[in-house]
DNA sequence: CGGAACTTGCTTTTT
DNA sequence: GCAAGTTCCG
């Protein structure tokens, strides 16, 4: 076993540490990952224990996914230990011991938007102000208690405010027990109640459980925090892995000071620095330095690299989004020209709302890509509302599921019916369910609603006799059918019922694959995955080789040879609502951190003059961060406010376009709205047949014909140099007019 | 009660 | 610019 080849010294050290806590700082590319897994297997192997007592607990599903990847690589298909993110890991233990609370083994577990249909609930029970008191404020205040490990009754009632926030938090928490439902705060927060409240329970944990590794520890939010510590025991064989740096996630409650003062909460710690960088060219890990180096909340320190100083990073300024997202399709492209691999591309951007242009960019260049997080598949419409059946199969008293599906489709369930059945219920206490039954039975309704309700309730008794039967993807099938969903598809216009009808086959594809894998298989099991994993793996689309898109927070923990950073620029990267606050430009900082040094060979930094918020136009300055990097490591920061030049089409018109002017709105030239006026936005004054227009590529041509509108909209122009006519898509095509 | 037409408010980031 | 929520009408 080569457990410690390949290691370096301080490597080594944290692999063989024994007994006792261990404070692993492992800088971006350090061999993070590497050392928890070869400590694993240490551990196993030299030191005897069993896997079975090894907890491994880390934030996202991708990162625990690589985790026990590469510990089954080096392990083997033996024993493995248990790794799981931080949610799925209570979810665990809730699901052994959660009637000690009081809740019923099959909770459901709840979404945002499931929790925000129930505070609308609690929000009109105590006759709230929305205006004053937002549903979605009330949400966030909700999380961020939870996340501090505060219950309704910790809750200072310091000002009236406060004193109304408390009572909004303890009626959403007693309706969610009633629904026998948990948010994903109370995986957290009742699992360390758990523990707390009845020692006997976390003393068998103690008892299996006898190694604890955490990773990315800087995230951690004061409940997680908690339950390490619990978790830890007096045992203390604790190692937790971070980076002060990488700590972007300070918005859910996560606090960095837990790493930062980790040494004092645990005295005999042993401390490691891993501070090589294997990853990156000097240059990329110099300029990602000099941007996080600003920041004083961190522990100072400085990585170094044996690696070659490599190329420049590169700083180039668009007219506008659809430029940007061309000049990303155009670098791949030479990339892939120089042998590059197109799984080594990333694209990363601050906000999910960027993703569009750059799909859309890629589409119409043929860059094969893949886009992670974004609208997660379970979290759609239709998605939803199918899950929503399973979910009453499985959790009755689920509430908002059943309200959901009650009506939908439209079954003659009105909302007066729906108000009467709920009113019933909570004059009762009751879950809806049991009202609804009365409604079906009793003499709560009129005849004409008690009939289809009594309807309703039947056709959900045939669906749980089925699912006692079936298969569970076939189950689906039969409720996507016999509930009419699937009809009501069919019958909206085409484009919009297509992609809804394409949305559940994939449902029940999943399901099929989730069925023929290993493990349990029930609808329970299931749903938790959905709760938890929130989005399907598209890992099996073969390893086709495709650029990935993602957020930056979704990049922390990989690496690619080339990557994009796009849309650096003020108030969106950093974002706008992090201008005002000190602690959270520190944040940006980190985040902007963690982007650069995913870069291993070549890192473009890219931002626009123009761009379209909120359907609106808005010039912003670039990135501060920019001006942070030195610029002998830029290519292009000499120039930091100039325009990229071989791309920008208006520059021969106007030459002051290079100077340093362009991002103040007053000196903006108006010759420069032309080529931004040029992108269609509405198909509106734009463009006509027998148009003059000018293209980067093929030069200046006239429009001879228009076809299809807004997105689509095409055009075909007749280009003087081609001799002939060419068709484009007038969003990519970037015309300007001649 | 159901569906169309209109209005709104929204965007950080994820389990 | 868009999706979701609200209002209004048949």
């Amino acid at each position: 076993m080569k457990l410690l080849h390949n290691l370096n010294p301080p490597q080594k050290e944290a692999v063989q540490h024994g007994e006792g806590p261990l404070l692993v700082l492992a800088g971006a590319g350090s061999g993070k990952t590497r050392v928890i897994v070869h400590r694993i297997a240490y551990l196993i192997h030299e030191r005897g224990v069993p896997p079975w007592q090894i907890l491994a607990v880390t934030f996202t599903n991708k990162a625990a996914g690589e985790m026990r990847e590469r510990i089954r690589h080096m392990l083997g298909d033996g024993e493995t230990p248990l790794v799981s993110t931080f949610h799925s890991t209570c979810a665990r233990f809730l699901r052994n011991d959660i009637k000690s609370l009081g809740y019923d083994p099959n909770f459901a577990i709840y979404d945002d938007k499931d929790c925000e249909r129930l505070l609308k609930d609690c929000s009109a029970e105590l006759n709230l102000d929305e205006k004053r008191y937002p549903v979605k404020l009330l949400g966030s205040s909700i999380d961020e208690f939870k996340n501090q490990g505060m219950t309704p009754f910790d809750v200072p009632a310091d000002s009236p405010y406060q004193a109304t926030l408390a009572r909004v938090y303890r009626c959403y928490q007693e309706r969610l027990k009633r629904c026998n439902a948990v948010d994903f705060g109370d995986l957290l927060l009742l699992t360390v109640q758990l523990f707390e409240e009845h020692p006997e329970v976390l003393e068998k944990y103690l008892k299996r459980y006898r190694w604890i590794m955490v990773d990315e520890y800087q995230d951690t939010n004061p409940v997680q925090y908690r339950l390490v510590q619990l978790l830890a025991g007096e045992r203390q064989n604790l190692c937790v892995v971070g980076d002060d740096d990488q700590s972007i996630y300070g918005w859910r409650g996560a606090d960095i000071r837990n790493i930062l003062e980790f040494e004092k909460d645990f005295p005999n710690v042993k401390v490691v620095k891993l501070e090589q960088n294997y990853r990156s060219t000097k240059n990329i890990l110099d300029g990602a330095w000099h941007v996080v180096q600003k920041n004083r909340g961190r522990k100072p320190k400085r990585l170094w690299t044996d690696n070659p100083e490599g190329e420049s990073i590169v700083y180039r300024t668009l007219p506008n989004e659809w430029e940007e997202a061309r000049l990303v399709c155009r670098e791949i492209e030479r990339f892939l020209s120089e042998g590059g691999d197109l799984s080594e591309v990333a694209v990363f951007y601050r906000t999910n709302a960027q993703s569009r242009v750059i799909e859309d960019a890629m589409v119409a260049a043929s860059v094969p890509y893949h886009m992670v997080g974004g609208v997660r598949f379970y979290a759609r419409l239709e998605v939803k509302d199918i899950l929503a059946y399973l979910k009453v199969l499985d959790n009755p008293a689920d509430d908002v599921s059943l309200k959901r599906i009650i009506n939908t489709p439209p079954r003659g369930i009105g909302n007066t019916t729906v108000q009467r059945i709920a009113e019933f219920a909570n004059e009762k206490g009751i879950p809806f369910h049991d009202a609804m039954l009365e409604g079906a039975y009793g003499p709560l309704l009129p005849a004409a609603a008690k009939g289809k309700v009594a309807a309703f309730v039947n056709e959900m008794e045939g669906y749980k006799a089925l699912s006692e039967k079936l298969p569970l993807s076939e189950l689906t099938a039969a409720v996507i059918n016999d509930s009419g969903y699937y009809a009501r598809l069919k019958s909206l216009p085409r484009d919009e019922g297509q992609d809804r009808i394409e949305n559940l086959q994939e449902l029940v594809t999943a399901m099929q694959v989730y069925e023929t894998g290993p493990g349990e298989k029930g609808l329970a099991d299931f749903l938790e995955q959905v709760a938890l994993v929130s989005d399907l793996e598209h890992e099996g689309d073969g390893k086709k080789a495709s650029a990935t898109l993602m957020t930056l927070h979704s990049a922390k923990g990989l690496e690619f040879q080339l990557v994009f950073m796009i849309g650096m620029e003020e108030k969106l990267f950093p974002h706008a609502r992090a201008l005002e606050n000190p602690e959270q430009m520190e944040e940006e900082r980190r985040l902007c951190y963690v982007g650069m040094t995913r870069a291993k060979k070549r890192l473009f930094l890219l931002n626009v003059r123009r761009r379209h918020i909120f359907g609106q136009e808005q010039m912003n300055a670039p990135a501060r961060f920019i001006a942070d990097i030195p610029k002998e490591l830029l290519d292009g920061g000499d120039l930091w406010q100039r325009s990229e030049p071989s791309h920008n089409f208006s520059s021969s018109s106007s030459s002051s376009h290079n100077l340093a002017s362009l991002f103040e709105d007053e000196m903006e030239p108006e010759v420069a709205d032309n080529e931004v006026r040029m992108v269609p936005e509405d198909g509106e004054d734009g463009i006509w047949v027998g148009m003059k227009v000018r293209h980067a590529q093929f030069g200046p041509g006239t429009i001879r014909k228009i076809e299809g509108e807004g997105d689509n909209q095409k055009v075909i122009v007749w280009f003087n140099s081609l001799g002939g006519p060419k068709k484009l898509l007038v969003r990519f095509a970037g015309l300007e007019r001649a």
